[in-house]
DNA sequence: CGGTATCCTGTCCGATACTG
DNA sequence: CAGTATCGGACAGGATACCG
């Protein structure tokens, strides 16, 4: 039994699935993986997600050490920025391999 | 927009986050990813997995072509054994980083 | 611009009992 | 031995409206 962050898990690999699952986390990571992003840019580059879910995940990602948000404005309209964090690198070849595979998965079908 | 198996996904990621994604698919895919196993044998593996949710996903893999049930008894009591296929097997190198990240993150905490 | 608040729905998954 | 049947709770996540 392992521990992360005060959750418990039964194995290594369902530890890793407790923080980047779910149904949008790992493509924000995707999209962050390469680029410095704006709350926006995440929306426009995944429009079917809803401003409370990307919010959500966002939030989770933060408090899991993944992502860092950065604010440059002191009132609105604000800039707000999310960037992988250097734990949340450490993740960037578990997310090549997903989107990798993802494709291959795609063109086998 | 990506689909796979008569499901469709915003993203390469999310595809195979839908594929191996939920509490127990990749704990079973990295105890199947070396030896083939008994239903038993996963139950004993995965303590603290119900045999409904056990079966559910099994099923779940089998459909989506990455693991084989094989049947060796014709009447109970039955003897049935689940290994990956050779599409299943595509995803070794991504469950393998799956179980190391989080080996890692046990402990970076 | 970058979010929350509120409400609601589906689905995942656990507990328990039973079966071929 | 290897499952299925039934029930039900918790929570992820969508729709929409509103706020600093």
């Amino acid at each position: 039994m392992l521990e992360f962050r005060g959750k418990q898990y039964p194995c290594c690999a369902s530890l890793t699935m407790g923080v980047i699952g779910g149904k949008w986390k790992t493509v924000i990571l995707f999209h962050l993986m390469n680029n410095t992003l704006r709350y926006s840019e995440l929306r426009k580059a995944m429009p079917t997600v809803t401003e409370r879910t990307l919010s959500l995940q966002l939030k989770d990602l933060e408090e899991d050490g993944l992502i860092s948000r950065t604010v440059y404005t002191p009132k609105p309209p604000l800039k707000v920025e999310y960037a992988l964090t250097e734990f949340g690198k450490t993740l960037i070849p578990l997310i090549q391999a997903v989107a990798a595979w993802g494709d291959y998965a795609v063109s086998c079908a």
